[in-house]
DNA sequence: CATTTCACCTGGTGGC
DNA sequence: TGCCACCAGGTGAAAT
């Protein structure tokens, strides 16, 4: 499942390959529920326009698009976007650039047809993904609700949680509160900072709260360093798997000996997911 | 308001 | 081998 680390692994992929192409032609399922603004409107507003830039904003990916200006354009010339269009994954989504003629995978949703020939797709067999569009000039920017796990300081980070009586692994699943964090790492993070996952938001001291922050930047990170966690079908913008989920300590290890004391890592219910730790190093 | 539950989806799994 | 019930989980709406 992509979570913060697949997102921005796929973000960098896709605009290494794909920055400054002009989309030509545009194609998308007839899937309604897929498209958050009616995609006749996406269609339109993508069509002609050049991609500036793709980046990730919690776990969206948002591509930058600019219409082609009237005169002639000079090399070097700075097109500022006018338009973003905005992809998420959901559970299954992938985001892939392929050149015309590679087969166009199942549940393929969306084709743009881009100058150079290639082309970028979304594929997504679940259809939990979203495909949605803004236009910059009604001041419209695509916002992500919740802080930046990987910029958010300890002050923000603390304010975050408190007072809040829920588990600190909901808690930290909830995108309005913090941005990009799914199941996987969720677990990893509470882990990395010793903290059991049902244990109150709003009582973790701030010691352990920093604790989580450091820990949960730090496995975001390194699992970007390593292409992220291919655990059920995730790949990246050119459809090669990550490493990370040969490191993961507790996700999907139930049963398992801890990695760190040799306890079987136990599996709960929380929040209507399946949640991982280790009972002697968690507490 | 804060928090919990559920529907949306399909592919993979395991039981018979 | 085939069939089917069941589960996975990100999100947003509905319920509590």
């Amino acid at each position: 499942m992509p979570e913060l680390p697949e997102v921005e692994t796929i973000a960098r992929g896709v605009h290494a390959r794909v920055r400054g192409d002009r989309i030509v032609h545009v194609w998308f399922a007839a899937h309604p529920r897929l498209f958050k603004a009616p995609a006749a409107r996406q269609a339109k507003s993508l069509l002609g326009r050049v991609l500036v830039a793709v980046h990730r904003t919690g776990k969206h990916i948002v591509c930058e698009l600019a219409a082609l200006p009237k005169g002639k354009l000079r090399a070097g010339d700075e097109l500022p976007p006018d338009t973003q269009w905005i992809v998420h994954l959901g559970m299954t989504g992938r985001l892939l650039v392929t050149t015309p003629d590679a087969p166009v995978a199942p549940h393929t949703h969306a084709r743009l047809e881009l100058e150079s020939g290639k082309e970028l797709r979304f594929v997504d067999p679940r259809r939990f993904g979203k495909l949605d569009f803004r236009d910059l000039a009604r001041g419209e920017a695509f916002n992500a609700a919740g802080a930046e796990p990987l910029e958010v300081e300890q002050e923000v980070f603390t304010a975050i949680f408190r007072g809040r009586r829920l588990a600190i692994k909901a808690a930290l699943l909830n995108q309005s509160l913090l941005s990009g964090v799914g199941n996987i790492y969720a677990d990893e993070s509470l882990f990395h900072a010793g903290i059991r996952p049902r244990r109150s938001a709003g009582r973790l001291t701030k010691t352990e709260l920093e604790r989580l922050r450091v820990a949960l930047k730090s496995v975001l990170e390194h699992a970007i360093r390593l292409g992220g966690s291919s655990v059920s079908d995730y790949v990246d913008a050119d459809g090669m798997p990550g490493f990370f989920q040969l490191e993961h300590c507790v996700y999907l290890r139930t049963g398992l000996p801890c990695r760190t004391c040799k306890t079987p890592i136990r599996r709960i219910i929380l929040a209507g997911r399946g949640t991982h730790f280790c009972p002697n190093c968690q507490r």
